[in-house]
DNA sequence: CGCTCTCTTGAGCCACGTCAAAGGGTGTGG
DNA sequence: CCACACCCTTTGACGTGGCTCAAGAGAGCG
């Protein structure tokens, strides 16, 4: 809107992504399939927040964060987005995030007007597209718990699990978590500080709870975690037994 | 799911809403006309957070919340509903919150099935629920920024004026503001104890921004509030502005 | 090897939570 | 019509979890 537009090259060109989908298994991640690969270097951001909503976008591979700044500076993260995550489904006129990336990334470009009418001509989409945005609402509800009402350690120990539950499912002990974002990243998503996160993992690896390596943590014990994060799945389970 | 359903009774008929709709304006609210409305009084849930999703609800007069609670009992208010507003449209097969009424509530239901019927057959309604899909998880956002880096003062100046401008639009100086719910449930919105949220509130009325009617509360200064909020559509302008 | 950027660690402070008690308002029963 | 009970709200005193400020410690990189 008042930013300049974002600094990739080429737009995504009407391609052969019909003729693919026609014949094809028409899931939402494969209408990207005959779209140009774009690049980013880690803080180059995808689009911004105010941004007419041109484009969709499917990431191929890296990570990015989606941000929300308020007018003094104060930084929110709304999500991060990993290989085969799809951006830009909102489908308001204006973005509601600036979405940047961690690290250097690639993703598929899809104009929105392109996306509208595959949506239109292949019915079968549809049901897919509801349940993305569902899944999108359901991240956010999860997350406004954890904001609301969880204490520091909790907010940590549910967002590691998050991390571990999408890329993995299940842990088993000894996984070991790529983080690609920093420490201020994690706090601004947590709305914690950055001591405070660092604080908080210093205490869980010296409870035995997870190790630190690097840009990598590794799970040691998925259980204690768990039972810190207050996984509400867990909590309903537990209340029905109780009654 | 492990809990006893609404005591709400009559589901709703299958009913002449399909005459109404093939014939009619095929707006989202209008799918409701011809189903039976049902009555809840305070307190009572419309549905609980994992019961199968099998309805829609259209709310007629009164008002609700939409409460999650973790397993130790720390309870969340993801929002709150009111006349016009449509509930269930997050399409999971289960809920992902409890909808309670906060006051005598009168509201209509529509099978899930029949309103996935409808959206099949009425192509026009479809943008209108990708669209209201999308207000949900622009509200959804807004929350999170709020609750991640908002100031309890900020909180509430911003949960005022949201209300505000739901009911209302641009509030005058001296809008009377309806609130049916009680402290608690604002707390709960807000991330917040009741105590904050009632010294928050005897702050503003002492600085001659708002004033405390009993359930109402009248907005005396409507420019303090937003500055107060950080309202960050503001924000943006700055930004802009300065650059 | 020095520069920069990120992460860790410590000390002190403050906004908000906790605990406690005292108002109102409203409904009910005597 | 009063008395009592109940609930919601306000107000005060005090405690504390997480923020602020400050100083190092790694770690990549030219």
């Amino acid at each position: 809107m008042y930013h300049q537009s974002s600094p990739m090259i080429r737009a995504g060109a009407r391609s052969s992504a019909d003729a693919a989908i026609l014949g094809g298994p028409a899931t939402l991640a494969s209408i990207f399939a005959g779209q140009v690969i774009e690049r980013l270097d880690a803080g180059e951001a995808l689009f911004w927040q105010g941004d007419a909503a041109r484009d969709l976008f499917e990431v191929v591979t890296g990570a990015l964060r989606t941000v929300r700044v308020l007018s003094d500076g104060r930084r929110v993260i709304t999500g991060f987005l990993f290989a085969g995550d799809v951006v830009g489904v909102s489908l308001k006129d204006r973005y509601l995030a600036t979405v940047e990336a961690i690290a250097p990334t690639e993703a598929r470009r899809l104009r929105r007007h392109h996306f509208e009418d595959l949506i239109e001509r292949r019915p079968s989409l549809r049901p897919q597209l509801i349940e993305h945005l569902c899944d999108e609402m359901t991240a956010a509800q999860e997350q406004v718990v954890l904001l609301a009402r969880k204490s520091a350690e909790e907010r940590v120990a549910s967002f590691l699990l998050s991390l571990v539950h999408r890329r993995y499912g299940q842990p088993h002990p000894g996984y070991r978590l790529f983080l690609p974002m920093t420490r201020l990243d994690v706090a601004d998503y947590l709305g914690l500080t950055i001591e405070t996160v660092s604080r908080i993992m210093t205490r869980l690896v010296s409870r035995d709870i997870i190790a630190n390596q690097g840009r990598f943590i590794v799970i040691k014990r998925p259980a204690a975690l768990a039972e810190i994060a207050m996984d509400d799945d867990d909590g309903d389970l537990a209340e029905a037994f109780a009654s």
